[in-house]
DNA sequence: TAGGCCATCTGGTCCT
DNA sequence: AGGACCAGATGGCCTA
């Protein structure tokens, strides 16, 4: 269950993956190893590591490689025709405009990929060097579940502050349900005191239900 | 080795 | 026309 221990230990306890049933995980590599390096030797194209490059990307992403062409072609022959950039433009102009789009994809793409970095900089989860980056979708799911308990913690602090207007006291029970200083723990997703589960990994904690990320939901415990 | 996750390339579509 | 966005394809790395 390396997956889920990459986690601090309820950090998918909210997490679940409904729209399709598959059951994600955040198990990665060493992220760390990745990252987005300087630009490449062609211009702005970043130096990706080499290491996660395909080789198809290695040839066509080198502007000054002369194997560049061979490997543009043996795509577009895989491909098939199809409607290339622009047909009536000549063969040097259509690649250079290939890589023009290519270059800016990549960019596209590092932005969307720092905004997830930014993502998972602020939703609560173990942050440290010995635990794996949550994955893309991990953190998508984790960021959705997080604002919806803040939004029900933002509701709780409404009831508790009408509830004090009316002049009530801090001492007498709030609500039906118990609640610790603000509600927060029973609201807060994440929360040591929801350790108890139906999972072993305590994935499911929280929400009381199955997480379809957790492989070990729905074991016997 | 299979499965998960990812980066990149690419063609298509829509918008400005 | 050019840029942004999207989805499919491909191949590499990592882990169980």
């Amino acid at each position: 269950m390396a997956e889920l221990k990459s986690l601090s230990g309820d950090a998918y306890l909210a997490l679940s993956y409904t729209a399709t049933g598959h059951a994600y995980t955040a198990a990665r590599g060493p992220e760390t190893a990745r990252g987005f390096g300087a630009s490449g030797p062609g211009g702005d194209l970043p130096a990706a590591p080499a290491s996660r490059v395909p080789a198809a990307t290695v040839e066509s992403s080198g502007e000054q490689s002369g194997d560049e062409d061979d490997t543009f072609e043996r795509r577009r022959r895989r491909r098939g025709p199809g409607v290339s950039v622009d047909t009536r433009r000549r063969p040097r102009e259509q690649r250079s405009l290939r890589l023009s789009i290519n270059a800016r994809e990549r960019r596209r793409m590092h932005d969307l990929n720092d905004a997830l970095d930014g993502l998972r900089a602020v939703i609560p989860y173990a942050h440290s060097p010995s635990v794996r980056k949550l994955s893309k979708i991990a953190t998508l799911l984790l960021a959705k579940n997080y604002i919806l308990m803040q939004a029900q913690a933002l509701e709780e602090m409404r009831r508790l502050v009408a509830y004090l207007n009316q002049g009530h006291g801090l001492a007498a029970p709030v609500a039906a349900t118990p609640l610790t200083p603000f509600g927060q723990a029973a609201v807060y997703p994440f929360s040591a005191g929801a350790a108890l589960g139906p999972c072993p990994d305590k994935c499911a904690a929280f929400s009381g239900s199955p997480s379809a990320l957790c492989k070990h939901c729905g074991e016997k415990p």
